[in-house]
DNA sequence: ATTCGGGCTGAAACGTGTTTCACGTGTGCC
DNA sequence: GGCACACGTGAAACACGTTTCAGCCCGAAT
C-alpha cells in the first residue's frame, strides 16, 4: 500500500508543522510528533533520518504553498526593484503569521548538515526562481513545477543568486533577534537597490 | 582570585577549539571540554549558557585572530573588488586550514539562540569594519579595536552590510556542502562585482 | 582564630534526539 | 492455505546537553 506510506508521511509532516508553530523548534518533540501522528517512533525514523530532515520536508511543504500564492497573485509594480520586494512582503507577511513555524525552519535549514545538502539547493533553487520571476514583468509566469520560459539569462540568475544570499543572511539576523521585521525589510530594499543598479538594467 | 578565572575561561575555550578542530561540533562534547581543561562541568556551565554560547566564545577568538591578520597585512589591489576579494581569500585561507572547526562555529552562530544576539551582532560588526577597511586604499589602517578614522560614510556602511550578508551566506552554502571554496570565491566575486558597480564608486 | 559566603567540585538526575531489538501483522506469491 | 518478507510497533537503551545539589575550600571580615 505505497499511498498509505505517502498519507503517514504527509500526517507526520503536518504534525511536526503544527507543533512548530505552537511553540518553536524545541516544541517539535519527536516522540511527541509521532504519538499525536498515530505512528511509532521508530516508523517516524525510518521516514526522515532526523529531526532536522523532518522539518526541512516541512519547509518543502511551506516553499510549495508559498509558490502557490505566489503563481495565484504575482507581486506587481512598474520597476523590478517593486517587483522584488513586493515578494519579499509576501513572504514576510507569510513569516510574521507563524513566527515559531519560521524560525524553526530557518534553524533546520542553517544546521548545516551534509545529509540536506539535495535539500538546501533545492530550497535556493525554488526561491532563486521566484525572484526570476519577479524580476520579470510578462504576465506569461509559468506555474510552479514547470520549467521557466524562457530560461533566466546570465543577468537574471546572478541577480537572483545575489539577492536570496542577501535574503537568507537577513532572515538569519531576523531569526537571531538581531533586527525586526521591519529592519529586515528596510535593509533588503537597500541591498536589492544596490544589486539592481549595478546590473545594467534593461531600461 | 579574578585572574584565575579568566585564566580557566581561556582554557575552556581552547579546548573547545581544539577538539572542533578535530572532529567538528559534535566532537565539541562538554564533559569532555570539562574534563580536559580541568574543570568541572558546573563551572563551565558558569561560564558559558551552553555549547553555543562557547562556541560563541571560541568565535570570537578567532575573528581577534583574523583581525590581526588582516592589520599587519591588508590585502593590497588597485581597486575596491581587488581589495576587498584579497579579504575574503585570506578569510577562506584560514577556513581550509581548519574546516572542522570553522563549520562548527558557523553551526553555533547561525543557531538562532536569541540569548547570542549581542554577540552575533558583534560578529558581523566586525567582518564590516575589516570590509569597510579593505574598500579603503589609504595605509592609515586603524589597529584594531579602535574606531575607525573617518567614521565610515553611508556608501561605505551600505556596501559593507551587504557583502557581509552574500558572504554570510555562502558560508552557509559552505558549510552545508552546497559549494566548495573555489565556487564560493567565484560566487563572492559575481555578486562583489555587482554591489560595487552599483555604489557609484569613487573613481 | 573563627565564621561567613561565594565559588568550585563530583556526581547524580533529567530531557530529548537517536538507535536497537524482539515481536507482530499484513501482503503478495506459490 | 501457507510462506516469505518487508514494514510497523512498543519499549528499552544510549548519548549528550543541561540542571541540580550537597559538601568542600579558601579568602575576607570580625
Amino acid at each position: 500500500m505505497p499511498e498509505a506510506r505517502e498519507e503517514r508521511s504527509r500526517r507526520i509532516v503536518e504534525t511536526a508543522i503544527e507543533l512548530a508553530e505552537q511553540g518553536g523548534f524545541e516544541a517539535v518533540r519527536l516522540r511527541d510528533v509521532a504519538a499525536h501522528s498515530q505512528v511509532a517512533l521508530g516508523t517516524l525514523y525510518r521516514r526522515f533520518r532526523s529531526k532536522e530532515e523532518l522539518l526541512v520536508a516541512a519547509l518543502e511543504f511551506e516553499v510549495a504553498n508559498l509558490e502557490q500564492r505566489f503563481s495565484v497573485r504575482p507581486p506587481g509594480g512598474e520597476s523590478e526593484l517593486d517587483r522584488v520586494m513586493g515578494f519579499f512582503d509576501l513572504v514576510v507577511r507569510g513569516l510574521l503569521r507563524r513566527q515559531n513555524l519560521a524560525r524553526a525552519l530557518l534553524k533546520a535549514v542553517s544546521s548545516g548538515d551534509p545529509e540536506l545538502t539535495q535539500k538546501m539547493a533545492a530550497y535556493h533553487f525554488h526561491i532563486e526562481r521566484m525572484l526570476v520571476m519577479a524580476l520579470r514583468d510578462d504576465v506569461t509566469r509559468c506555474a510552479q513545477g514547470k520549467l521557466m520560459d524562457p530560461a533566466p539569462c546570465p543577468r537574471e540568475s546572478q541577480i537572483a543568486e545575489t539577492l536570496n544570499q542577501i535574503w537568507y543572511a537577513l532572515l538569519m539576523g531576523w531569526a537571531g533577534g538581531v533586527h525586526g521585521e521591519s529592519s529586515m525589510l528596510e535593509k533588503m530594499r537597500s541591498s536589492a537597490q544596490l544589486v539592481l543598479r549595478g546590473s545594467s538594467p534593461v531600461v
